[in-house]
RNA sequence: UGGGCUAUCGCCAAACGGUAAGGCAACGGACUCUGACUCCGUCAUUUCAAGGUUCGAAUCCUUGUAGCCCAGCCA
């Protein structure tokens, strides 16, 4: 019989076992059989957009599979079509990747920098008679490749003879051809029921400039022929991308056979890695920020991989959470919650928790001497000593959360309302006298009375209360805007609309603008990372924080059974 | 209607012919200076469906069904 842990490791005996992921599998398969020897994978992003946590599984799936065979791990920017990319996404991609931990060490690739290569290829293949240049336009391409229930023509240029071919894919090269007038296809086969066998176009002419090689080049590789390239000049063994390429393998292998590589890559496919009710279409994001609804492509409310570390998750919370959804091929859209739980699970221990009114009443304790103050010493972590200690001020007139008084409670109200008795964490027992209201009803002041006896640490057993609230010192809070998320999709009705707009949730963002922080708070460092007792997990916004004056991003609540009654029935 | 792939709990996901792991979520209960954490318990007689093979089937065979991907000179 076995046992199991939380890591999904069964132990037999002394022995651990841990179940592998079919990519584990056709790896220990291929080394077992002496296919490969070694492991070497790479990650080929094009770039072209900002990375989101859908691309943080496939690096780390690349970079962990490296670590665990003892193998190496490239960072390659597959850069074959100049309409697309540019210098900014690859800043922003290669600094993302370095925050996620995997590391490429001295293996930083450019798929241009190999155009040389590439065009010899090409070459090579046109000597074979495997390649010729077609003169048909775009549209004509479409349609003489058929339909996915007939088959397609030959092209006219098909019949060409090796010298006429080497000459025009020379003239494209040499600038000879207009856009979109000459392409070179690889010969395969017309009939074939993968389309994607039907003499794929592996060059096309683009005259212009290219983020990498300027003006160099006016024609391009197209990824088909490039990427099987790219893996093999970098000696990759195991080629891993998305489901939607598994049609494209055969025409990956056929590149490699064709180019007759002696040890050549191997492409296997995986499920990507979807979040329930989650924006990444980019024209989506684009539409967000040129809207003003987010405040860029880092926006807290976003998931790209900037977005996450702006709102305060932690390189190690993703790497858990991808490490928990798993590899397969079925595509599945994994639960938000399970990332919360991974960032709570990261921070509980490892952050100091501390007290923060997020919607201040004011508190006063009557029997409390006027002008008095004392400092409580108070514990960063109770279930992590090693945090150590802090100093918090305590007197007669502090601030509490508004939620945390009724004056006329509902059953199992365990905090404030006149005649009832609550601890104020780190402090003292009190018990509420009643409030005070402006001339509107609002509520201004909550009165109570307090028992010097019931002091934190006292050892005061004498009698217990259902309820403990947070507070902070009236005299000596730091004022701060808190923001809190919910998801910018409104969930109860899905992603999109009928129409392919967004479903927003109008409540996506609440700025709370005086919010009471305990003093040490007021200066906390941009990424710094707290709970706030009761509230959640905060970090310090590095793009809105001043010196002495940092903003806070809730990067996820507490679990909570608790719903508070007015706000029952709320979505 | 051509080809490729996938179907195991609300969501992920193991199991590789030997009698359905685990995690998230949820729900009880205990504990508690966070209505948190922690702890303890519950949560698939059944694996898309129907047949078949077998002593034995989620795994093999049939026949269906559903979903995803492919007709860019994108990646």
């Amino acid at each position: 019989m076995a046992d199991t842990d939380k890591a999904g490791v069964a132990i037999q005996g002394e022995q651990e076992v841990v179940s592998r992921n079919f990519i584990e599998q056709m790896i220990d398969k291929d080394l077992e059989e002496g296919v490969y020897d070694c492991v070497h994978t790479r990650f080929p992003p094009e770039p072209n957009g900002y990375l989101h946590i859908g691309h943080a599984k496939s690096i780390l799936l690349n970079y962990g599979l490296a670590q665990k065979y003892g193998g190496k791990f490239n960072m390659r920017f597959d850069d074959t079509n100049p309409t697309k990319e540019k210098t900014e996404f690859v800043e922003s991609i290669k600094r993302d990747i370095k925050w996620l931990g995997a590391d490429w060490e001295d293996r930083l690739f450019f798929a241009s920098d190999y155009f040389e290569q590439m065009y010899a290829c090409a070459v090579k293949l046109i000597r074979k008679g495997k390649a010729y240049v077609s003169d048909l336009s775009a549209d004509e391409i479409r349609e003489y490749r058929g339909t996915l229930t007939e088959p397609g023509r030959e092209d006219p240029g098909s019949g060409r003879s090796v010298e006429e071919n080497l000459d025009l894919f020379e003239k494209m090269k040499n600038g000879v051809f207009e856009d979109g007038s000459k392409v070179l296809r690889a010969r395969i086969d017309m009939a074939s029921p993968n389309i994607n066998m039907r003499d794929p176009v592996i060059y096309r002419v683009a005259h212009m400039s290219h983020h990498n090689t300027g003006d160099q080049w006016c024609i391009y590789p197209m990824y088909d022929f490039a990427h099987p390239i790219e893996d093999a000049l970098e000696g990759i063994t195991h080629s891993i991308c998305t489901l939607e390429f598994e049609d494209h393998r055969p025409l990956y292998d056929w590149v490699v056979r064709e180019l007759e590589y002696p040890h050549p890559p191997r492409q296997i496919e995986f499920a990507k890695l979807y979040l329930t009710n989650v924006v990444t279409g980019k024209r989506y994001i684009k539409k967000l920020v040129e809207e003003g609804i987010v405040d860029g492509w880092d926006d807290p409310r976003l998931v790209s991989i900037a977005a996450l570390r702006r709102r305060g998750f932690t390189p190690e919370s993703i790497r858990r959470f991808v490490e928990l959804c798993g590899v397969s091929k079925s595509n599945s859209s994994v639960d938000y919650a399970m990332l919360e739980y991974c960032i709570r699970e990261d921070l509980k221990l490892t952050r100091p928790r501390m007290m923060a009114v997020l919607d201040p009443v004011k508190l006063i304790i009557d029997n409390y001497p006027e002008g008095e103050t004392e400092l409580l010493e108070v514990a960063n972590n109770l279930e992590n000593e090693a945090l150590g200690t802090r100093m918090v001020p305590f007197g007669r007139e502090l601030y509490i959360e508004r939620d945390d008084f009724m004056e006329e409670p509902p059953r199992k109200y365990f905090r404030m309302f006149p005649g009832n008795e609550v601890r104020l964490m780190n402090a003292y027992f009190v018990t509420c006298t009643g409030c005070v209201k402006d001339e509107t009803g609002r509520i201004t002041e909550v009165h109570c009375t307090y028992d010097p006896q019931t002091k934190c640490g006292s050892g005061f057993t004498g009698r217990k209360v259902k309820g403990t609230i947070h507070w902070v010192p009236a005299g000596e809070a730091v004022r701060a805007q808190v923001r809190l998320y919910e998801n910018i999709i409104d969930e109860t009705k899905g992603v999109y609309n009928e129409d392919g707009s967004l479903n927003l949730n109008p409540d996506s963002l609440k700025v709370m603008h005086d919010c009471l922080l305990e003093p040490a708070l007021g200066n906390a460092k941009a990424e710094d990372r707290f709970q706030f007792v009761r509230q959640g997990f905060f970090s310090v916004d590095y793009k809105d924080s001043r010196e002495g004056a940092p903003v806070f991003n809730r990067i996820v609540s507490l679990k909570s059974s608790y719903v508070l009654p007015k706000q029952e029935g709320k979505k």
